[in-house]
DNA sequence: TTAATCATGTAACACGTTACATGATTGC
DNA sequence: GCAATCATGTAACGTGTTACATGATTAA
C-alpha cells in the first residue's frame, strides 16, 4: 500500500492534480520509489471511493479541464496511523530483490570476461548513481533553505544519504568481485 | 522474467518436480528473490507451454503423484541468451524500491522519538542479517566442497557477501541517522 | 495426537507496466 | 514545423500475494 501512503503524504501538503502529483512523485519519492501515472490516477480513484480524498473538477479554458485531489480527515488519520506501524515495512527493508545478483548466482554458466565486463558495467553505473544521490543533498538542502522547512529537509537529506551509502557499497562490492573473478582467470 | 530464469538456472543443474523447486528456490534463491509455490507453479505452465521445459508425470504409491520437470535445449538457449544480456538487469539494480524510506522522508510529520525507535529496530534487523549473510558464505563454501565444484561456489558466495555489504551499510547509515536524529532532540 | 513432509494445484485479488487516445498551447 | 507541456484517462497484460483444498505418511 506504499503508493497510496506516499499520495497520501504529498496531498497532505497540499491539494494537487493527478498530474502534479505525478510531477511531485517523480521529483521526491521516485528515488525510492516509481509509479507511472496510469497507476497514480488508479490509485486516487480508489483512495477517493473509500473516502481518504476528495476531488473536484475545475474547468479551465484554453487548457484542459482538471480534477484537484485534497485530503480529507480521515485520509489524514490514514497516514498517521501507518506512519505508526512501520513494522512491515522493516521486515520488508531486509528483504533484497535483485534480479542482477540472479545473474551473478548463474555466472558459473558463462565465461569469466562476460561476467568481468557485466561487473564492470555495474560498477560504472553505481559510481554515477552515487554522484547522482551526493549532488541531490545539497538541491535538498538549498530547497529546505527555500521552503523555510530544515526540519523536514532532514529527512529528506536522510533518504538521499541512504542512496549514497547505498551505491557506495554496491561499488566496493563490485571491486572485490571484479578482483576475484581477476584472480580466477589466472 | 526473472522467476522464469531463475527456474531455467535451476532446473539445468537437473530434473526437478515443482515442489522440489520451490525447495530449492528458498535454499539458495531466496537471498535475493521470492517467490510462492502457487507461482511457481503457474510459471512452469507457462514455460512448458512456451518449450522451455517438458514434464512428465510419476506415478506413486503411497505418496501423492508428482510431475518431474525437465528443461528442453529452447530453454538451455533461452538460459544463455538470458545471461549474455545483462543490460536491462543492471538498470534495474540502480532502483530502490523501499517503503521503509518513504516512512523516513515522511518522519517530519510525527515526533523523533517515533522515528528514533523506528530507525533502532530497523538497526537491529541489519545487524542479524549481516550476521545471517556472513554464515551464508560458510555454509556456500562448506557446500561447494562437498559437491565439488568451487567455481559455481564462489559466485554463490559473491551473492552472499552483496548482501553482507548491503546490510553491513545499511546499518552504518542507520547508526548516522540515529545520531542526527539525537542532535535534534537537543 | 499433532505437526511436518510430500505434492499438487485453483481462484481471486493486488499491484505494476505498456501502449494507446485526445487535443490545445507554448517555446525553439 | 516539431517537440514539450498541460491534463486526463482506458485496456490489456504481467507479476506477486493470499487463502484455500486435498490426503497419505512419518516423527515427536
Amino acid at each position: 500500500m506504499s503508493l497510496k501512503h506516499g499520495l497520501l503524504g504529498l496531498l497532505n501538503y497540499g491539494s494537487m492534480t493527478g498530474y502534479e502529483l505525478d510531477k511531485a512523485f517523480k521529483d521526491s519519492l521516485s528515488f525510492f520509489w516509481q509509479a507511472k501515472n496510469s497507476q497514480i490516477y488508479r490509485e486516487l480513484d480508489a483512495m477517493e471511493r473509500c473516502g481518504w480524498l476528495t476531488s473536484e473538477r475545475v474547468i479551465q479554458n484554453q487548457k484542459p479541464n482538471k480534477r484537484v485531489y485534497s485530503i480529507t480527515d480521515s485520509g489524514k488519520e490514514e497516514l498517521t496511523n501507518w506512519l505508526s506501524s512501520p513494522e512491515s515495512d522493516i521486515a520488508d527493508a531486509m528483504r533484497i530483490r535483485s534480479a542482477f545478483l540472479m545473474r551473478v548466482f548463474f555466472a558459473g554458466e558463462r565465461s569469466i570476461d562476460q561476467s568481468l565486463e557485466m561487473l564492470r558495467t555495474y560498477r560504472e553505473q553505481c559510481t554515477e548513481s552515487s554522484k547522482g544521490m551526493s549532488a541531490a543533498q545539497d538541491i535538498i538542502s538549498e530547497y529546505g533553505a527555500v521552503v523555510g522547512d530544515d526540519r523536514k529537509a532532514e529527512y529528506w537529506k536522510l533518504v538521499a544519504l541512504y542512496g549514497e551509502v547505498f551505491y557506495d557499497a554496491s561499488l566496493n562490492w563490485a571491486d572485490k568481485a571484479i578482483a576475484l573473478l581477476e584472480e580466477m582467470k589466472r
